[in-house]
DNA sequence: CCCTTGCTAGAACCATCGTTATAGTAAAAC
DNA sequence: GTTTTACTATAACGATGGTTCTAGCAAGGG
């Protein structure tokens, strides 16, 4: 085995070269070869670790969403009011574009443009995203919101979606800070 | 000249079917042939009309662009106070879903994700589409706002561009109604 | 020492896709 | 009646891309 304690394994870099690859260039528009290239990686290895693209593809988009639930918990877990926690994925999406401002944004609205078809195995990897956001924002939502925090929870991810698809168009705006704005107001209404 | 009065043009069927395919399916994911087939035309008279793929997107695109030019004009006439004919784009949202059920949302967006090459003869017109948006908006939001129309017609944009992102992921609520309340909130903190 | 594990290198295969080329038809224009 | 115009049908070319195959190396475990 090489294990060399300075590079991480193979699977590893693979993941990390499709995180990028993926979700810049587009999943269609990025070749096997490109993310071999960048990952320094064979491509026997890479069938052997996932099977095809599209097995690399699901591993690359479930780890996504862990990371992004870390995201979010950190950022719930940094809040200090009941607004301010629901309103923590946008902290969370700052947080984030510290940390990679190269990202062109957001890798599930991405792939459902690029997987249209309902059935593929990865089209239900994009439905998680939005599932489990839906229950952080509703459980959040509930101390503000009461009988009414369904409707204040959509609203929310509603929001959240502009931000990402403003993003994707490349807004000169700063898309992170008006929709915490729009959601300031929205909660304000639904909390009197 | 085949001017067959029921069936319109080859170009127009081109037009048509590239409009139904590749903002169902993904621009990459159409090839020729499909776009062909679902026209019933022949392979010389797509490149004789439009000289290859792109020229064929490029000319959905712009036809796409003046369409929803119509759409929104049309709602702005149909609205009757300022308000209401800012938040006009939802009603042209609503009329184009009515007239197009199937649509998966929003040919702009689909190719954002797809041609991510900010040189592409294609990207200018993604670009266009949020400009235009962006000066009917700011127009029609100076009444309400003022001098912080800016804001407020980029705060709009935000929730139209999270409606549309919302379709994309088949959010199983109705996208519109939900922003045109969060839009009308929006509204009233800068009228006030 | 051998065997397994985790990899690499490189070529080859096959399908798909954008594009071009050849040849031909039916109807309008003149 | 000849020439354009607006097409059609079919085949082929060339490139790309996902996938498979063969062969081999280096290191740790038993």
């Amino acid at each position: 085995m090489k294990t060399q304690p300075g590079t991480p394994s193979a699977r590893q870099r693979l993941l990390d070269a499709a995180d990028e690859l993926f979700y810049l260039n587009g999943i269609t528009n990025t070749g096997v070869d490109d993310v071999l290239a960048r990952a320094g990686v064979s491509v026997a290895t890479l069938y052997a670790q996932f099977g095809n693209k599209d097995g690399l593809l699901s591993a690359s988009l479930s780890r996504r969403l862990e990371i992004w639930q870390e995201y979010w918990d950190e950022a719930i877990r940094s809040a200090e009011s009941d607004q301010e926690r629901l309103l923590a994925i946008f902290d969370a999406l700052e947080l984030y574009r510290g940390r990679r401002p190269d990202a062109r944004w957001c890798a599930f609205l991405s792939t459902a443009v690029e997987i249209p078809d309902a059935k593929h195995a990865v089209a239900a990897l994009t439905r998680a995203d939005t599932t489990l956001l839906n229950q952080r924002l509703l459980t959040l939502a509930e101390p503000l919101a009461g009988a009414e925090a369904e409707r204040l929870a959509a609203a929310v991810l509603l929001i959240y979606n502009g931000t990402l698809a403003s993003f994707l168009r490349g807004s000169p705006e700063d898309p992170i800070a008006q929709a915490r704005e729009i959601a300031v107001l929205t909660v304000r209404t639904f909390a009197e």
